[in-house]
Formats: C-alpha cells, structure tokens, sequence
DNA sequence: GTTTGTAT
C-alpha cells in the first residue's frame, strides 16, 4: 500500500541544504534540496520544496512526495503533501544516522560496530528482524532496544501520516496532529477521536464527529453523546468563562450540536443518561442543577476553604498595635519621601494585621504605592532586611513573595518594590507538562502579594491558594473593571461580592492632573454612562467622528500632528479591538509605519517577515515572555539594528531591539515574537499607560465592545485620550456588560447569605453600589437619554473628498492638543 | 465572528 501510495505521485528524494524558511509554530517550511533521485521533469540539480514538516536534518535523506508548481515570485517549487526520512544505505550515512540524536547513548563507535557486523543495508536488516542485533558484539540490550524503539518510532511519521490522510486529514493538519500524539496517535485517536477537539487547535467538533463516524461511533452511541457534553463545558468554560453551566442550558445545547453534526435525532433521554454516567465515571460534577468540569468544581471548592480558613485567622492576625503601626508608617514616609493619602495608610495597617485582604482600586490610584509601603512597614515592623541577597546566607527563605499572572506585570511590581517579584506559573514551579493537581509545592514566603489579581483565572486561583502557607499573611491587589481572565472565572470579582475578606478601596486618583476629564470620564463608564460633551473636545480629549474606511486616514494625522507638537512615537499609542479589517490593528501598524518610518526610496534596511516588515526605528512590541534577557509578553521597544544574514557569523538575518536601553538580539526564527507596535490590542495595552492614546471605535468592532474593553482603553490615558470612529458605537459598547457574565458559585460558597447581586448592590458601598445605579439609569432611559444628539455623519460619498481632520465640528489637527 | 495568559 505504501508502494503504491508513492508511485501514483510525483516524488523527490534527496537531501536539504538550507533552510529557506521555518515556521515553528506550524511547521510551514520552505527548504532548499540537493536532488538524489525524482521522476519529475527537472533539470536543476537543486529544488525548493515547500510543506508542513518539522526541522530537517541536513544530513539527512528525505522523500517528499506532491506536485510541481510554478510560484509567481520564486518560480519551481515542488509542493510537498507528505514526506518522509529515508533510511540511508550507506556506511557512512548509516553510521551517521545511528549516532544522531535520534538514537540516544549510541554513538560512532557502535555505529560503526553495527555497520561493520550488518552490512551498509544494516537499517533495513534490523527493521524486518530486530533480533539481527543480537549478532553485533559487545551490544547492550539497553542499546538493541534503543535502536528497535526509534526505528519505530521513524517509521511511525510516515505510517500516522498516512492513516491520517485516509481519515481525511491534509497534511498540515497532519502535521499538527502528529506533533500532538507522535507515534501515539492512531492508537489514541481510534480510543477517542474526539480528544482532538481539545487538544488539538484547529479540529471542531464536527471534524472530530467526522472521524468518530469513521470509527463507527455514531447517532446515538454513548460515546459520541458524552464528548458532546464534556466539549460544551469546556467551551463554555474557555470562550466565556463559565465555570458550570445549568442542565436546562447545557442538553438542549448539546442535542443541538449533536443533530447539526449529524441528521440524527438525539432524545434528552440519550443525554441525560450520558451525563449521569459521565457523573458517575467522574468526568463531570453536578450539584444542585448545575453541571462543572471536575477541576472547575473542586477548584472552586478548594479556593473557598482555603479562603475561609485565611478569613478565620484575620482575628488572630493582629500582630501591631495601630500606634505601631502609624509610627512605622510615619518613618517610611520619611524614608521614602512620599506621603501617604489616609486611605493608603489604611490599607498598609490591614495588610500587616491580616492574613488575607484584599487592595482593589481604579487605574491611578496608587495601588502599586501601597504595596511598596506594605513591603517597606512589614520589613520595618518586623526588623526584616529588605535585601534579598543577604538570605542568601541564611537558612531561612526571603520571607515576602511577589507575583502577577503576566509576566510584564511581575516586572513592574518588581520594578516599583525593588524586590524580586515573579509569575504565579513560576512561583509554583510550572514547568508547562504536569496535569491538574499535581503541584503540591508550598511557597516559602511569610507575606505573599499577588498584582493583577483580575487576571487569576479559577484553575490558577486554586494551585495559587493550595500553594499558600496556613501561617502566611496574603495581600490581593487588582481592579474588577480591567479585562476578566483569559481563563475561567472571577476570582477577585467574587471575594470582593462576598463580602467576607477585609477590602480597601482606592479612588482618589493621582496619575492625572487635576481636572481631568478622562478620569471623570472612565468614572462614568464605569458606571454606564457617558458624559454630556463627549463628543465635544475638552483639554485632555477629544472624539473625532469617522466612519471605518476613514479611521486609518484619520488615525495617521492625528499621530502626525501629535508628533509635529513634539510627542514622541513612544509616547502615542494607538489601541484598537481586533487585527482584521480596514480599521483593524494589522492596517493600522501599516499605515502608522509608512507614515513615521517609511522607506520610499527603498533603500533602507529592512526584513520582511510575513506580512509585516521591520526596519530601524521600528516601535515593536514582545509577545513572549523571555526572563532571562529580561523580556516581558507586553514590553514596547525600538528596532536599532538590523543585520542581514551574509553580515553575520551564522549566516542568520538578526534584529536588534531595544527595550529602554536592554538589547536583545532576534534571529529570523524568533522573530515571531515581536511585532509592530504602533497600534496595539486593547488586551495587550492592559496594565500600561501612555501619554496619548488614540481609540478607534467603529461599527466593525461591534462584536468586541463591551464596558470592560473600553474601560481599560480610555484608562491608559495619562494626558490625552483621542477618541475616533462612531459615537453611537462608542455608547452602545459601554451599555455592553450583560453577555459578560460568568456563570460562577465561588461567592455563594464564600458567603451563602449573599444570595442575589441585586441586593449587594443595593446594599453594599463598593463599586457595586454604582453598578446597581447604573443599571437603573440604563432601565429608565431606555431610549438613550445620556446620548447626547449628533450631527450627521460623513457619508461615503462626501468622506473622501474631505480632508479627515477638517470640517469636522471644526476640528483641525492642531485642535486637540493645546497644553 | 473574536481577544487574551502561563510553564520547558
């Protein structure tokens, strides 16, 4: 069958030489090949061939079978759909083969031995009888089997590739799925095709359900039903966050998924009894009407015992008196030279008399300044050093604990205490591989404070709260408003509804001058409401109407006209929702970059990588963490160097960037890790500030607008906040929280008698109080009382005959940035 | 019809 699957196709056997292009993330490659043997009708001794494959190895043979193509800008290429190593069958090729890394402890002496005993066709001996080894001297067994056990394994690319090809899998899919399973895969994926859906990226349910009924699992079959539910609570837990669904929602959902996928009805009886069974083999729990994925439930669970616990020992934790407490406070003022606002001081004293508290406030409000004083009176009060190299020494730990859930954020608060701070991931010794409840690693640390804590998922929040001493004294610190967690749940907005952990709350703001109007602005986002004049300009913002097709004319004169009044292009940020379309963040870079970085003449340096082209000057962005060079997923540098690969010792184009004078040097490889960084995603801006900052709202982000969204944007502002796009959409996004409710129990386990939110708000004096307001200003005004009445919009006919800045309400680009 | 995080 192999044969025959070769011989029908064009092929190419043959060595790589060089690797035009590596894309690790899914395996596209583009390499140059030294011809050994084809039946194509080619004369060149060399070919490019293109395909999904992993890094090959130069020393290697390799047959790529597909078909030739004529590219429009490289020419020949042969398009690969499948390859596979060819077993050399020469002395030295063997001996190399054998000693590569591929066969681990087997090295050229022994490989030579093998070859020397079995012949140069010694591969293709041991492969139809692996006892042919036995033959070669002085061979451990442990060696015979590494030997059997690779060849194997080899063999098995090839073999899954091609299973997967009959199952309807093309080859980069392939690839993918390979990647995942190895040589694994059909057995697993006969066992249950429908693992693919979750762990595979890229395979839905219904490619799943395609190979299910294949395998014969299909209409009603307990297992194809099963895989329905489990899918629908992990997406429902993934995409919006949810950590159990109601059984009234979750079956009627997975009947409809199960008919769409396949025209057979499926009776709920079928489903209930599947999630019945599902409950008993453990895969699911259910409580009450509510149905959780095992680790979201005992997540859960474990989060609010721990948390109790913690709340219980705050009596027990008054370890100063106020008097004490004020004093020590009062010396760092001195020491620091910083005064703290009566709230702050408040929040310092109950972080050093509980075991767990909770710091919580708006952008600007000093969070960050308390947590330093937290860290300068705990050390105070408790005649600590605050120098974490002299515990080198010692036995005992450095007993205060810093950590975020972003690595960008670790640094920062790293930066702002002095003190090492780290990722949650790190602090509990991820390493990226273990299963669920596996840490049990406790954190070393007498007072452990965790920034951002709006970002801690359920799962992390849990391994987080495990990992806590009973004896710690625990500071949580974050904003409800900003973005919820990647992940599922709402951790902090929970504790702070429940009530039951000691909160502080800042408000006042310090980042912006006095009469801001961008602070007073947010505030009433928050609150659902949108300022009387928020179209019109005030001194620190402004809204210049725009339809989509005109935002990227528009966003580039504004950044034009803030650099010509002597902003830096650091100091201007353009956020925006999403990347695709004409108002997306992937235009908008582009057009920013020709603007402020151009290359007309086409002379300058650059290096295209994808679709985006580096050159000098560039402002990047670093989508990865990378610790060791001190490199955080959120950090903004400059382009300063660009080397092309002739220039350099490996033969590598290299770029260098710098990130507030810290160089790090990007091969072509890496450089999937940076990006530009002119315009941004609003997620991505999460947890900066800039100068100015530009936010276009159109009606193509509608799907993304939501309160939080534009909160966090608007609240990176520090001085001027330029506001573009449509006014309706802009209201319309801030009126959006409803479809951002997480369906979660954490505040009910903390506190059963808060039952309802609706009497929290009305009771409470948090944020909540707000809330509640806000919702019933949206209820009476049903029709939009707060929005103010707008002037016609720019129609397409008329927009492109007007300059984009000019004649709108009179704008011009020098209007809105008068100091 | 869409964004986002972490660990070798």
């Amino acid at each position: 069958m192999e044969e025959q699957y070769h011989s029908e196709k064009t092929f190419v056997l043959g060595r790589p030489i060089a690797s035009i292009f590596h894309n690790a993330s899914n395996m596209y490659s583009i390499v140059k090949v030294k011809i050994k043997e084809t039946n194509l009708k080619y004369q060149e001794k060399e070919i490019t061939v293109v395909g999904y494959f992993p890094a090959l190895d130069e020393e290697l043979h390799y047959r790529f079978v597909g078909n030739l193509s004529n590219h429009p800008k490289y020419g020949l290429q042969f398009q690969a759909e499948a390859f596979e190593r060819e077993v050399p069958a020469t002395e030295q090729g063997v001996i190399h083969y054998l000693s590569s890394d591929m066969f681990p402890g087997i090295g050229p002496k022994t490989a030579e031995q093998i070859v020397k005993t079995l012949g140069p066709d010694a591969l293709k001996k041991i492969m139809e009888n692996p006892f042919v080894l036995d033959e070669v001297p002085r061979l451990s067994e442990d060696k015979k089997m590494t030997i059997r056990t690779a060849l194997e394994k080899n063999l098995g690319l090839d073999r899954v590739m091609i299973q997967l090809n009959e199952w309807g899998f093309g080859p980069q899919l392939g690839m993918k799925i390979y990647q995942t399973y190895r040589e694994e895969t059909i057995e697993l994926l006969t066992q249950n095709p429908y693992r693919l859906i979750e762990e595979v990226e890229g395979v839905g349910f219904a490619r799943a359900d395609e190979l299910g009924r294949k395998l014969g699992i299909t209409g009603n079959h307990p297992d194809r039903i099963k895989a329905a539910v489990l899918h629908k609570l992990n997406q429902a837990a993934l995409s919006e966050g949810h950590v159990y669904l109601e059984a009234e929602q979750l079956l009627p959902e997975v009947k409809e998924l199960l008919e769409q996928s396949q025209p057979v009805e499926i009776p709920y009886e079928s489903i209930s009894n599947a999630v019945i069974e599902l409950e008993e083999e453990g895969k699911i729990c259910g409580e009450e009407t509510r149905i959780y994925l095992p680790s979201l439930y005992f997540s859960e669970v474990g989060i609010a015992t721990k948390v109790l616990q913690l709340v219980k020992k705050n009596e027990e934790s008054r370890n100063f008196s106020n008097d004490e407490i004020r004093k020590a406070i009062g010396e760092v003022e001195e020491d620091l030279g910083v005064t703290y606002a009566e709230t702050q001081a408040k929040a310092i004293e109950q972080a050093l008399n509980s075991s767990i508290m909770i710091l919580t406030g708006g952008p600007g409000t000093g969070k960050t300044t308390v947590i330093r004083g937290i860290v300068e009176v705990y050390a105070r009060l408790h005649g600590l050093s605050l120098e974490p190299k002299e515990y080198a020494k010692k036995e005992e730990p450095f007993p205060i604990v810093l950590a975020a859930p972003t690595g960008r954020a670790a640094k920062r608060l790293s930066e702002s205490t002095g003190l090492p701070a780290m990722t949650i991931h790190r602090l509990l010794g991820f390493n990226g591989q273990e299963k669920e409840e596996e840490t049990d690693r406790e954190i070393q640390g007498r007072l452990i404070i965790i920034d951002e804590m709006s970002m801690v998922d359920t799962w992390l929040s849990h391994q987080l709260f495990k990992s806590i001493p009973a004896e710690a004294q625990v500071v949580l610190v974050g904003d409800q408003d900003q973005l919820p967690p990647v992940g599922p749940g709402q951790v902090l907005k929970d504790l702070l509804a429940a009530k039951i952990v000691p909160t502080v709350e800042l408000t006042e703001v310090y980042r912006q001058a006095d009469g801001s109007t961008i602070i007073e602005m947010a505030h009433q986002i928050k609150k659902g409401q949108v300022p009387d004049n928020f179209t019109e300009k005030t001194g620190d913002r402004s809204f210049i109407k725009a339809s989509a097709e005109q935002i990227a004319s528009v966003v580039t004169q504004v950044v034009k006209s803030a650099m010509s009044k002597g902003q830096s292009i650091r100091d201007i940020q353009v956020l925006a929702p999403m990347y695709k379309g004409p108002a997306g963040i992937d235009r908008l870079n582009k057009e920013i970059q020709d603007l402020v970085n151009p290359n007309e003449d086409g002379t300058r340096k650059e290096i295209k990588y994808g679709d985006t082209i580096f050159r000098i000057g560039d402002k990047v962005l670093q989508l990865v963490n990378q610790p060791e060079c001190n490199v955080f997923n959120g950090d903004i540098g400059e382009i300063v160097a660009i080397i092309k690969a002739k220039e350099t010792v490996d033969k590598q184009d290299q770029v260098v960037v710098s990130f507030d004078g810290n160089e790090v040097t990007y091969d072509r490889g890496d450089l999937n890790q940076i990006t530009l960084a002119y315009c941004c995603s609003i997620h991505k801006a999460q947890g900066s500030e800039f100068q100015t900052v530009i936010m276009p709202i159109v009606r193509s982000y509608a799907k993304m607008l939501r309160r939080n969204l534009i909160y966090t944007g608007i609240t990176r502002a520090k001085n001027y906040l330029i506001l573009c796009g449509e006014p309706e959409e802009f209201w319309k996004g801030i009126q959006r929280t409803d479809d951002l409710k997480r369906f979660t129990t954490l505040r009910a386990r903390l506190n059963p008698f808060i039952e309802d939110e609706a009497e929290v708000d009305r009771t409470g004096q948090t944020e909540q109080t707000f809330r509640a307001d806000a919702h019933e200003n949206i209820l009476e005004h049903e029709e939009p009382k707060e929005m103010p009445e707008l002037p016609p919009m720019l129609t397409a006919e008329t927009a492109p005959k007007i300059h984009p800045m000019i004649g709108m309400d009179g704008i011009t680009p020098y209007d809105f940035l008068d100091e």
